[in-house]
Parts: C-alpha cells; structure tokens; sequence
DNA sequence: GCAAGGTC
C-alpha cells in the first residue's frame, strides 16, 4: 500500500520522516526550494499495515479566499455588494507548484496522512491538501495524524492511531475567512471612499477596516482618552524613617494614603502625640524570586519590546530566522510549559561552549539542573521556544545575536533554581497608626547569575528590632502628593492587551501592531519626549510617564487600564503608542454612529472566537454563523452610512472639541 | 488600493 502524508510546514515534514522511518529515508527535490519528498517504509498498523511512504509538507494555507473579477471596481458595484458577492477560493500563484505536488503524488497513493498543526487553522489547511490531492486522485483515502510534540514515540503512536479530519474545526475556519474578507474589505472601501473626498492628510491613504486593527487601535485610542481625562487627585500620608546602625529605615504607612487633608492631619498629630512608636511585629522567613516560566511567542515579543529595543515584528522576523537555520525552536508557541519527556539537560549541554553563559551551563549539567516550572497554556502543537544547537556569536548578525542570547538565558534560567533569600518584616504602632517596613536579603542567586534582565536588588538588611520594644522614630512628616495619569501604551502593554482580549494570533499580533502605524492610526513616541504624532501637542497635559509629587503611585481612578502592567516604567528608549488624529477620529466616529455594535471595540473579535468555538462544539452550523454576521455587520454599515456626517465631523473637528462617549 | 491566517 502506498501513502501520502503531508505536514504543515517543511520542520514537521523532516522531523517525522525522520521517526517514522528510523532515520533511513531518501530525500527527493520538488519544483519549490523548501519542500522536499521523504520516501520510507513503515508499518501503520490497524488495517494498514507496511506502507511505502512519501511524506512532503505545505507552507501553510494553500488557498486564498478572493471576491470576482466584477467586484475588483471600489464604487461600483458599491461596497455593500461585497456581503454577499461570490468569493472564489484558489490556489495562490506561488503555491501552485506545491498543490501540484501533492496532487502528483497522490495519484500514486491510496490513502493521505494529513499531518498539519493541531488546531484550527491546521485543520483547515488539512482540509485544503485534501482538495489539492483530489486533482490527482479523486478516490484517495483520508486519515489524520492527531500528535501535540514531535517526540519520537509519540509521532509513532499517532501514526498508529490515524482519526479523521474534523470538518466542524474546517467550516469553523472556513466561516472566519469568509467574514474576515467580507467585512474587511466592505467597511475599507466604504470609509475610504467615504473619507477621501474630506482631503487633507486623509486624501492619499487607503483607511481600511479589519476585525483585529481595529481593536487594536481602539486599545491605543483608549488609553489616549484615559490619558487626557485625567483629572488629578491630590492625597495626603505620613512618611516614617528611623536611622539605626547606619541605615535609614522607611516605614510604610498602613493606609498607604488619603484623599482628606484634615483626616491625615488628625491621624499624624495623634502620632506626634505618642511620641514613641512601638514594635508590634518582627519576622524572618525565607524567601524567593521565582525564575521565569519556560518562553511563549508573547512573552518573547513583550521582553523584545521592552528589553531589547525592538519592534515586535522584527523581534518576529529574527526569531523565524534562527529557526529556518536550526538554532532555535518553533518561535510560534502559546505553550508555557515543558513535556516531560524532553531531555533538557543535554540542550544545556550544548550551550557550554559560549563565552558569556558556558560556564552556568557547564554547572547546571553538573549538578544544578532543576526542572523548569510549568505554566498553564499548551497548544498541543509546538513546545515553548529554546535553543536548539549552539551559536556562535560570529554567525549570527547583531540582533539575531541579541534575540539568540535571550532565548538561551531564558532558557538556562528555567532550568535553574530560583532565587533565594531572607525577608525581615518589622510593625509597628505609632499612635493609632500602623506602619511596616520590609526588606530582604539575597542568599543565594541561582538563575539570576544567568537571567540578566531580572533584578533583585532592592534588598535592604534590616536593622535589629524586637517586639515590644519602644523607640522615638529619627523622622515623622505629613506628605502630599498628586495622583498622575496613567501612561500611554508600550508595544508590551499593547501586545499584553490583545493576548487577553483575544486579538490576533501569536503569530500575528506583531503584524496589526504594525498595520495600524502604515495606515497611520497611531504614532510611537519615546517615552519621556514630547509627543510628536500627538494631536494634543499643543495642550498642556503632563508628560506620559510623569510623577506625582511625594511617593504617589500610579492614580486612584486613572489606573493602568486593563492588562497595562506598568513593568516598563522609568526604563528610557522605550517607544509609547499614541494615536493620530485619523486614528481619534475612526474610533470615536464608529462609537458615536453605532449604538449596538461599536467596530471600535474587543468584543467582536470575541463574538467571532465564541462563534467559531460553537462551530467546533456542534452547538451551530458555518451558514447559520455566516447568515447571522453577515446581516449583523450589514446593519452596521447602513447606519453608519445614514450617519456618515457624525464620521466626517469628528474627522475635521480639532481635536479638543472631541469627548470620549 | 482592501482582511486575517498560515508559512519560507
């Protein structure tokens, strides 16, 4: 029996012609570069039994889901033909010739082994071979290698145990498509056409619609509101230092602060009346700093971000060319956590060569190595991203090196133990107050020797106290401060945010962050700098990252927003994402002119996820989804077309005249 | 000239 299987992409075809045949295949050249043939033998088992195989691979989706020749014409017929004009599904130019592969080789095969990614979109690419394999063979068979890592046993036992496509994850796919190009193209159409006439900056930009730039930029354009209605607070505390064996000990004042001036000054005098403030609590206890969870392609992004000075894209762009030469794993992963099975040491091992982390390597094989922590995600398809083999810094450019270098830090510090140390808590009462002061003492320093973009300095040796004990404080002063307003976003913060809201793939995030900077949504600006895409720049509001006066932290009301983790405060370089005018303009316009459905906000694409998820469930079918959205975003487009003159006033009206709903 | 999703 003759079979064909088909991976999704040229690694996984490798790997697993690799395990099925032991090592012993014969590899052929096809009419594309990267794609080569594997013929072996191997013994299927159930009623397949020995098999002569040839195993080959895609590059993703073959196909391309396009609208007629009739419809290429932006105002006519107008755009909201584009809901339900025929689309047409080809084969894109350049995969024709890895269609027809699959199609040359089926003809001599009996039966298909679909071998893309275990998820969604895998399963409709599996879908997609099927048809390419149709043109050569209407009557081949169809079966499903269902595997979640490439570990050699078990690739072999899911070769063993061949399951069906899953058509429900196909028409789920199938339906995303087909919304994403309908919608996309009919709002970019109608508010291009739409906008243009207004000239100005707008006049030569294609402003287009998508159902994840458009969240992406109602994030930013967010923020930006959250930043420009903050009203300041100003907030009263009481600061307290002791000095004791040469250290000044600042005490935190339980209550943190208060917005009531006379209720601080009550609380600070009835402490100045107590004169001596007493020891209520004195504790040690050890302490760690967990090392950090094995590395997924958001955290690789937001640590590029934020540590190394890049765009998420280009941090993207560097870590697929490590991977295409073999250095690195998939970079493409939401999986925070290691199968067991996988020999981790001897991928320490081969780090031992390198100047800067050798050492540490070297030590971790020799006795150190502890099994990295697991986190919660796995996506059943690739595992986290860590180093494959050894590169020398000379092969690899300045950024690719820089990329490598966290990669393989990161990973040596999974396989580390934590941090390690003392923490001194010491309470006390001072009046009717309590204040606490903390410090720590590092032990031992364990990942952090190797992951240098983690600190754990902070740490004060606390003086002697015992409980009980009653002394008068070196310091007691009434403070105030002002709350400041949050910050505009990082690329981190950004990336942070359309990972909760489900925005975006993680192979994708970088590129929407991207599109909405092309299509001139939104400006970066360095962090501290004058904003100088900032429509506000004329206006008096306090720069992003300033600070309140006294020890005023963040800002009771103004927050971070959601997910804003507020990690890269005070680091400098970094760029903040701020809106333009165009961009203001889309989101509000959209908010004000539809009332039931806002095109501005996450919640779509999570309406789509939930529909897609029903899909796969069985709970609905791809045409009701289809029927359902279609007439759902239709609406939106007619009363967005009935209100059109609220889009083009709030797009010509200053900026200072605009409010968020 | 338009989307989002794979991938090289």
């Amino acid at each position: 029996m003759k079979v064909l299987c088909v991976a999704e992409k040229p690694s996984i075809s490798k790997a697993v012609a690799g395990h099925l045949s032991g090592g012993g295949f014969q590899t052929r050249n096809t009419r594309n570069q990267y794609i080569k043939n594997y013929t072996f033998s191997f013994d299927f088992g159930q009623s397949w039994g020995q098999c002569d195989v040839n195993m080959t691979c895609v590059t993703g989706h073959l196909t391309q889901a396009e609208f007629t020749n009739e419809f290429r014409n932006w105002s006519f017929p107008p755009p909201e033909a584009l809901f339900d004009a025929p689309i047409v599904t080809n084969v894109v130019d350049d995969k024709k010739a890895i269609a027809q592969n699959i199609a040359d080789q089926a003809r001599w095969s009996q039966l298909l082994v679909i071998w893309t990614d275990c998820d969604r979109e895998g399963e409709h690419i599996g879908n997609e071979i099927v048809e390419a394999a149709y043109k050569g063979n209407a009557n081949i068979r169809v079966k499903r290698a269902k595997f979640s890592n490439i570990e050699r046993a078990h690739v072999i036992s899911a070769a063993k145990r061949l399951v069906d496509l899953d058509e429900k994850q196909v028409s789920a796919v199938a339906a995303r498509i087909e919304l994403d190009l309908r919608i996309g193209y009919a709002f970019t159409r109608f508010i291009t056409n739409n906008l243009r006439p207004l000239r100005g900056p707008m006049e030569n930009l294609v402003i287009s619609y998508g159902s994840c730039q458009f969240p992406t930029l109602g994030f930013v354009v967010d923020r930006y509101f959250r930043v420009k209605n903050f009203v300041p607070e100003t907030f009263w505390g009481i600061k307290l230092t002791h000095l004791r064996e040469g250290k000044t000990i600042n005490f935190n004042w339980a209550r943190h602060r208060l917005f009531d001036r006379m209720a601080v000054v009550i609380l600070y005098e009835k402490c100045l009346a107590a004169k001596k403030a007493k020891v209520t609590k004195v504790q040690k206890k050890p302490t760690k700093k967990y090392k950090p969870l094995p590395l997924t392609t958001v955290e690789l992004q937001k640590a590029a971000t934020a540590l190394l000075r890049m765009s998420g894209q280009q941090a993207m762009t560097l870590a697929e060319g490590l991977y295409n030469k073999g250095f690195i794993s998939y970079p493409r992963t939401e999986t925070d956590r290691f199968d067991r099975g996988m020999n981790l040491k001897a991928l320490a091992e081969r780090q031992t060569p390198d100047a800067r982390w050798g050492n540490y390597a070297r030590g971790l094989c020799d006795g150190g190595f502890q099994q990295p922590r697991e986190g919660k995600h796995d996506d059943k398809a690739h595992p986290p991203i860590h180093p494959i083999t050894y590169a020398a810094p000379t092969v690899l450019s300045h950024d690719e090196g820089r990329i490598y270098e966290y990669v393989v830090r990161r990973f040596l510090a999974c396989c580390s133990d934590d941090a390690k140390g003392e923490a001194s808590d010491v309470e006390l009462q001072y009046g009717d107050e309590l204040f606490s002061a903390h410090g720590v003492i590092v032990s031992e320093r364990n990942y952090l020797e190797v992951f240098i973009y983690e600190k754990w300095d902070n740490t004060i040796e606390m003086p002697k106290f015992t409980v009980g004990e009653q002394f008068e404080p070196t310091e007691a002063m009434m403070t105030d401060g002002k709350t400041s307003p949050p910050s505009y976003l990082t690329e981190a913060d950004l990336i942070a945010l359309m990972d909760a809201n489900g925005i975006g793939t993680d192979a994708t995030m970088a590129e929407h962050i991207q599109k909405i900077q092309d299509r001139e949504y939104v400006a970066t600006v360095d962090r501290g700098g004058q904003p100088a895409g900032d429509p506000e720049q004329n206006d008096n509001e306090p720069a992003p990252a300033s600070r309140g006066r006294g020890r005023g932290r963040g800002g009771r009301g103004g927050g971070r927003g959601r997910g804003g983790s507020g990690t890269t405060t005070g680091r400098r370089g970094i760029k903040l994402f701020v809106p333009t005018q165009l961009g203001v303009a889309l989101i509000l316009g959209f908010d004000r002119m539809n009332f039931e459905t806002s095109l501005g906000k996450p919640f779509l694409r999570k309406e789509m996820e939930l529909k897609m998820k029903a899909i796969c469930d069985g709970h609905t079918t791809k045409d009701v989804v289809l029927r359902e959205s279609i007439a759902q975003y239709r609406h939106v487009y007619m009363e967005s077309q009935q209100k059109l003159h609220v889009l083009k006033s709030v797009s010509l009206a200053p900026c200072d005249e605009r409010h968020h709903p």
